[in-house]
DNA sequence: TACGGGATCTGT
DNA sequence: CAGATCCCGTAA
């Protein structure tokens, strides 16, 4: 066995615990049509409560009612009218905390058109990712469960074998694009990767 | 009911 | 660096 798919228990833990440890794991999306994509996430937020920046900062609306939700389901919400973010809900049921993924490195990408460098672009991004992995509201409070449209598997064991769990070299900075919470360093990426979305 | 802004991305 | 373009949160 490769790959082992993420359940419930692993993600009812703090947005700030599970962020870090999401770098490194694979995104699945299975397609309407059965075809599925792979990336492995290199960049994530976390957003928790007492946390100016989260969208459910204030109070449940029906917005941010998603992140109320139980642990390991899935918070998408539209922004700028165009983009979707997908968020995965951390927490026990009823505490507002979720992980926003930022970028992802698309795995068996074939395309003749496209350069290396570009494919790693794809997905390079909150919006970019929602686009590509064709993520929008209708996924909104969705299970993460294997064979459903998305779920989340661990590090490879290719990833995780021998010297390797210590060799995901991660980094920590503050978050991106937020006018509140500007301090809180509860940004993770995968040092390295092509496919992070800004340095 | 009206209004303004947003956890983004692209092209100029 | 402005524009795209929709939903929703807040105020009236």
């Amino acid at each position: 066995m490769l790959t082992q798919t993420i359940d419930q228990p692993w993600f009812e833990r703090p947005a700030t615990a599970v962020a870090p440890d999401l770098v490194g794991c694979c995104l699945v999306r299975q397609f309407p049509d059965g075809t599925i994509q792979r990336g492995i996430i290199v960049e994530t937020e976390a957003y928790e409560p007492g946390d100016p920046a989260c969208h459910a900062y204030l109070r449940k609306t029906p917005r941010n009612a998603a992140m109320f939700g139980p642990a390991g389901s899935t918070y998408v919400y539209l922004i700028y009218g165009i983009y979707h973010c997908v968020n995965i809900v951390t927490e026990i049921e009823g505490v507002p905390s979720a992980v926003l993924i930022r970028a992802l490195d698309l795995q068996g990408v074939v395309d003749p058109s496209l350069s290396i460098k570009a494919i790693h672009r794809l997905a390079a991004g909150p919006g970019k990712l929602c686009r590509y992995l064709n993520i929008d509201r209708s996924l909104n409070e969705t299970a993460l469960v294997e064979g459903q449209p998305l779920w989340v598997e661990h590090r490879s064991l290719k990833y995780t074998s021998a010297a390797d769990v210590q060799q995901i070299e991660l980094v920590q900075t503050t978050r991106i694009g937020l006018s509140q919470g500007v301090d809180l360093p509860w940004r993770w990426y995968l040092k390295g990767s092509p496919a992070v979305s800004k340095l």
